[in-house]
DNA sequence: TCTGGGGTCCTAGGACCC
DNA sequence: TCTGGGGTCCTAGGACCC
């Protein structure tokens, strides 16, 4: 296996799938504005997971706060976010996939990359959304390109429960009067950046500048949006299990930390959880990470790289240790975040990057 | 309105070396 | 005394995704 090129690309994405799952455990729920996130509990810090497309209705949408959405939903059934449910219903979906004969490339809990060298893709795509929902009793919608990039994209337009092809024919007449963050990978930040540059649609970026766009973004970047604009990209799908470059906690405390002694306790805790998920790896750590967001909003990163790789609590308590004696002091801390990042199981450079490959 | 938690990759710039 | 050009390594931080 490994990675291979493909005729055609699909893009599988499971509707509403956090709220979908819940559903399948309690039926009762179907058809009603349901919300998941955090612990379930609207007046906590935390955001939403996933809303039913009948809660969406009522503006609510991933990333929102919970506190919002309850507001503009009063009768939403809100719950909690369960890892364990949604990580077991994700592996019986990708299973099924590879069940079909596909090559499958994992992209997330609720999505992945199939490969398909058939002359005729649709007849593929229906058969994996039959197979998924008589496998799981989950729905989903497929997206049909000629590279992964046009299939992720159309997506979008096959949901709920559809299917849509993007090609290189159809790209600008579908996309090329759209704005740039339509794009995947582009964000409110770079089209800004690419507005302030009279670039504000699809069409337009693909017919930007590249020395333009490689000095306001870098060699890589500035290549990368280029491409974006035309829709182009990879069509390798690659199925090679995916090899974690690291492991993080971090926590959005309900009340500001404000002492030192509190901040210090808090530390020592994520460590010790972020040990626990490097120690199933079997894979030492070469660098560690301190993320650290102030009241009300200001998020710093800080980052050490280890002497030497290594597992040992004490060692890594007292590289986050040093890394927190920058912090600001007198400041009150609303999150943290410790991360670990692990040396790559062949033993390679963890600092050499697959090219592109979480970008695809 | 008030912003989670888990990830990935890229770039700028300083330190240091020849 | 003031100074080049290129390279590598490292940290801080940015941006994006689900």
């Amino acid at each position: 296996m490994g990675p291979r090129a493909s005729r055609w690309v699909l893009h599988v994405d499971l509707d509403q799938f956090l709220v979908a799952v819940e559903i399948l455990r309690r039926p009762e729920l179907a058809g009603k504005p349901v919300i998941v996130g955090g612990r379930g509990d609207p007046t906590e810090r935390a955001v939403v997971s996933t809303a039913s497309y009948e809660a969406r209705a009522f503006g609510v949408g991933s990333g929102m706060p919970l506190r919002i959405a309850a507001r503009k939903v009063p009768d939403a059934i809100i719950l909690p976010v369960d890892r364990e449910e949604y990580l077991a219903a994700s592996a019986h979906v990708m299973d099924t996939l590879r069940g079909l004969g596909l090559v499958v490339e994992v992209l997330g809990w609720d999505e992945a990359f199939v490969g398909v060298d058939a002359e005729e893709p649709e007849p593929v795509a229906h058969r994996v959304q039959q197979a998924v929902l008589g496998a799981t009793a989950l729905h989903c919608s497929v997206g049909i390109g000629d590279n992964k990039i046009r299939a992720k994209i159309a997506t979008g337009f096959g949901k709920p429960a559809g299917v849509y092809r993007l090609t290189a024919e159809s790209w600008f007449e579908v996309m090329g009067e759209r704005p740039t963050i339509d794009l995947w990978g582009v964000g409110a930040k770079v089209s800004k950046r690419l507005a302030a540059h009279g670039i504000r649609t699809v069409a337009e970026l693909a017919a930007a500048d590249l020395d333009v766009l490689v000095a306001e973004f870098g060699p890589r970047m500035g290549a990368w949006y280029g491409d974006l604009g035309h829709g182009r990209g990879s069509a390798v799908v690659d199925d090679t299990p995916w090899v974690a470059r690291g492991h993080s906690r971090e926590t959005t405390y309900q009340r500001n930390l404000t002492t030192p002694q509190e901040v210090e306790a808090a530390l020592r805790d994520l460590v010790a959880q972020v040990l626990a998920d490097v120690e199933a790896e079997d894979r030492p750590v070469f660098r560690v990470g301190l993320k650290v967001r102030y009241a009300p909003f200001f998020t710093q990163n800080r980052s050490k790289k280890l002497a030497a790789p290594t597992r040992s609590l004490d060692d890594l308590t007292s590289a986050v240790l040093t890394l927190a004696a920058t912090m600001e002091p007198g400041r009150e801390v609303r999150l943290l975040g410790v991360r670990a990042e692990m040396v790559m199981p062949d033993g390679g450079d963890p600092l050499e990057r697959t090219p592109a490959r979480g970008r695809i």
